[in-house]
DNA sequence: ATATAACCGGAGTGGGACTCACTTTATTCG
DNA sequence: CGAATAAAGTGAGTCCCACTCCGGTTATAT
């Protein structure tokens, strides 16, 4: 008998129908609103609301989701590759995750909008996979120290944003090269 | 007779009340409907609508008539300084624009989020400044030439974007003076 | 002065997020 | 088993917006 009361099973199973429509439906690239996810999910609206306390909360927590695999990486990138290439390739992962997410980029809008908690989590973590390629390649003297993960996450809001336009990743491409240009050590100190 | 009816006195009166309040009031802060709008405009929605198509397009032009002063600024920042310090000058000077328009921002969401065809106008005015400011630099060879300014916008979005948090400008700064030295001549190549 | 084209008002529509009073059901315990 | 009961589910209804529509009004041309 758990102290923090388990969920009841029909409620998990519930749960569990109304993330995975949502995260379908966003990730098809659709926009459908709280009374078509619970139709599709086969519950009422109420349904979803007792379990999330609005539409956002629904959409933060798929994801949060998607962002857990991408908070493994750093550790495995660091383990493969110098620091600097595994800055590089984790700022190629962001864009790619970006492109992943691309179809729910409208949903994450309104997230973004009204900073919610859960969506400010989701930054956070983020900003702390940066930091940690960040000192490993300050460490190692190929990146300049004197920039934090939030800051690098904060130059890449404008991909992550993106919208759909025809040649966006050519773009994304260019803007990670940008920064990371600026982020190699001896980019610095002259001005 | 002006050939393209030149707006009868009471409709353009309306129209300047209408944006002279919506100006006022987003700069302030505030996040208020096309009704409330009407309202303090001593006209009724249905004027409103008369004038601009959308809510959108309302913001959007206010937005247009703030970046008129903005991309004015190239040319008398190539007259008076070198052409890489006067790019620097003027991502500068958008970071201060954002401030100004940091108020509006919330309304400045919904016009990024819905491509809007007047918002994109803007886009394209405001990248056109920065290839004036890119080509002089890349003429003068301090400034690498195979970045357009539409790239360097995107890569501003995130600034443009952010929220008022407690030392925005700092982190802003931080952002510019990364994007900067990423475009400095000589950081580029070696990858 | 009259015609008429443009303008204005504001109740009404539609759509989407969210609520709540009530019903149903999983779980627990005698 | 078979109540008892607390948790979960339901969905019609509310609220809040952006947006529309059309009858009444007003500026301007002739």
């Amino acid at each position: 008998m758990p102290t923090s009361r388990p969920l009841r099973a029909d409620a998990r199973r519930n749960r569990e129908a109304l993330l995975t429509t949502a995260r379908e439906a966003f990730l098809a690239g659709e926009d459908i609103g709280v009374d078509e996810i619970a139709r599709r999910a086969g519950v009422a609206v109420g349904t979803l609301y007792r379990h999330f306390d609005t539409r956002e909360e629904l959409i933060a927590e798929i994801y949060r989701q998607a962002l857990d695999e991408l908070c493994a990486e750093p550790d495995a990138l660091l383990a493969r590759h110098a620091p600097d290439r595994a800055l590089r390739e984790f700022l190629d992962l962001l864009v790619e995750h970006a492109a992943t997410s691309r179809g729910m980029s409208f949903a994450l809008e309104s997230v973004l909008a009204t900073d919610s908690a859960v969506f400010a989590d989701s930054r956070r973590r983020m900003a702390d996979c940066l930091d940690a390629l960040l000192r490993a390649g300050a460490a190692a003297g190929t990146i300049r120290g004197d920039v934090d993960g939030w800051t690098v996450l904060r130059a890449l809001g404008g991909v992550c944003g993106m919208r759909a336009t025809e040649g966006w990743r050519d773009e994304a491409a260019q803007i990670v090269a940008l920064l990371f240009d600026g982020l190699r050590y001896g980019a610095t100190t002259a001005r």
